[in-house]
DNA sequence: TCGAATGTTTGACGAGCGTCCAACTGTTGC
DNA sequence: GCAACAGTTGGACGCTCGTCAAACATTCGA
């Protein structure tokens, strides 16, 4: 479903871009970012992302920055947490940023 | 002159897109770069930027943070140095980028 | 020559950040 | 029920960051 619980997270228009730079200016973050890409939800496991050194904590508050940031808004099913990046909102306050972040980070 | 000493600063190619982002995701140094994005040379000093209230050394290391970032270059010219974006070398290593953060910083 | 002007550097301080660990909440399945 | 699962929260630790103040270096002008 589309519409189950979310959690807290900034209204679109209340995203600010010094806040999303911040956000973005940690390698692991940046990351999270490039798996986001693929417009797919994700789960908060990071296996296979090359971030299995870290501890499950702190891929959870790196989770929670990119969200308050209003990069990404997480789902809330069951027991698991899907995030997914804000891309509609994200291309709607900022047009043309991510298509210019993701392949430059990508390389 | 446009070839007289300049400070240190990363080479085109090692410019790195998660440090740039770092050094912008910081409110003084978002401003500073909106001052930069004219494509003019400016003085250190930030009067009329609404950065009057810090202290002068503090202008001079958000400055060494955008320099070493690959954000900004320095030509040094008597007791003066003037400071401008790397506009061309930016737009080679990240295209579009630029063009994106500018519009939505000045918003 | 001497003083003013323009920035940089160093050290100090408090605040915030990234990380881990342990404990906790809520959910699913047996 | 109860144990395993998925993830969050709180505290603790060291490190980095933003800021200021004072001292310094260099250059220009009188």
């Amino acid at each position: 479903m589309s519409d189950t619980e979310r959690l807290p997270q900034p209204a679109t228009a209340d995203i600010d871009l010094v806040t999303v730079l911040h956000a973005l200016g940690d390698p692991v973050r940046m990351t999270l970012l490039l798996s986001y890409a693929d417009g797919a939800e994700h789960s908060c496991d990071p296996h296979g992302l090359g971030l299995d050194h870290l501890h499950k904590s702190t891929v959870s508050h790196h989770m929670r920055v990119l969200r308050e940031a209003g990069v990404t808004t997480t789902r809330v099913a069951g027991r698991n947490r899907f995030v997914s990046l804000r891309r509609t909102d994200l291309d709607a306050r900022f047009p043309g940023l991510l298509d210019a972040l993701l392949p430059a980070a990508a390389s």
